[in-house]
DNA sequence: CTAATACATCGTAATATTGCGATACATAAT
DNA sequence: ATTATGTATCGCAATATTACGATGTATTAG
């Protein structure tokens, strides 16, 4: 086997887990803290940013781009990054919503 | 290569992404769905309400159990899974500050 | 046109994840 | 002690991730 047997989940659990998984890793967690610091969008900054191989920090953008929380405009010669606001208001919701359903109750065990 | 340079990152970056990696599974969504809808601490039921085989649900719970978000306990034959509030309520807050220090800025591109 | 700059993509090696059957383990009931 | 029940762990196969050097591609500068 190996692959995740996403059928038996509903669209919104896979959507998360989506979302969530291109979250989860330390480099892209800094890329995304550097590109809402730097507001304005940054590009290959984030090579020297970050201790990372061009060719890695190209990768980790490209996996947070198809999970849509990111978006790059072409400037020039270099390649502009930024949040992507609907993706991002969505994950935030869904977030939310998550960790609401839990305030409401008390915990066992 | 293929390993994490967790060298490179703070403690914080780190952690938070051991967290979400360990929520990043439509699976592991789903257990901690159901952990929260049925407040009271279920076990075995997971395996019934998700239609996974019973190994591949407990290797979910204790990967949820290793980043700390859910905690067992033995309760006779069975063991009772439930949030730990501590770690919930800490990536609650690293999450919402992720999320909050993005609000205040426009967005470009 | 040519060179330089900034990224993207390919290919590859090392390692991690996912899922499950088989089996071990621990507690409760008989 | 034996059996039944509920979980955990092992071992395996299939696949995914991580990192990077090498190379390709597109835009700007000269």
């Amino acid at each position: 086997m190996g692959l995740t047997k996403t059928e038996i989940f509903t669209e919104e659990q896979n959507r998360l887990a989506v979302m969530l998984k291109a979250m989860a890793h330390p480099a892209r967690i800094a890329i995304l803290q550097q590109i809402i610091k730097a507001n304005a969008c940054i590009c290959g900054d984030l090579v020297e940013e970050l201790g990372l191989a061009q060719a890695t920090i190209s990768q980790h953008l490209k996996e947070l781009k198809t999970a849509g929380i990111i978006q790059g405009t072409i400037e020039g010669v270099s390649v502009c990054y930024c949040i992507n606001p609907t993706v991002w208001k969505e994950l935030q919701q869904q977030l939310s919503g998550f960790f609401s359903t839990y305030e409401l109750k008390t915990n066992c065990c």
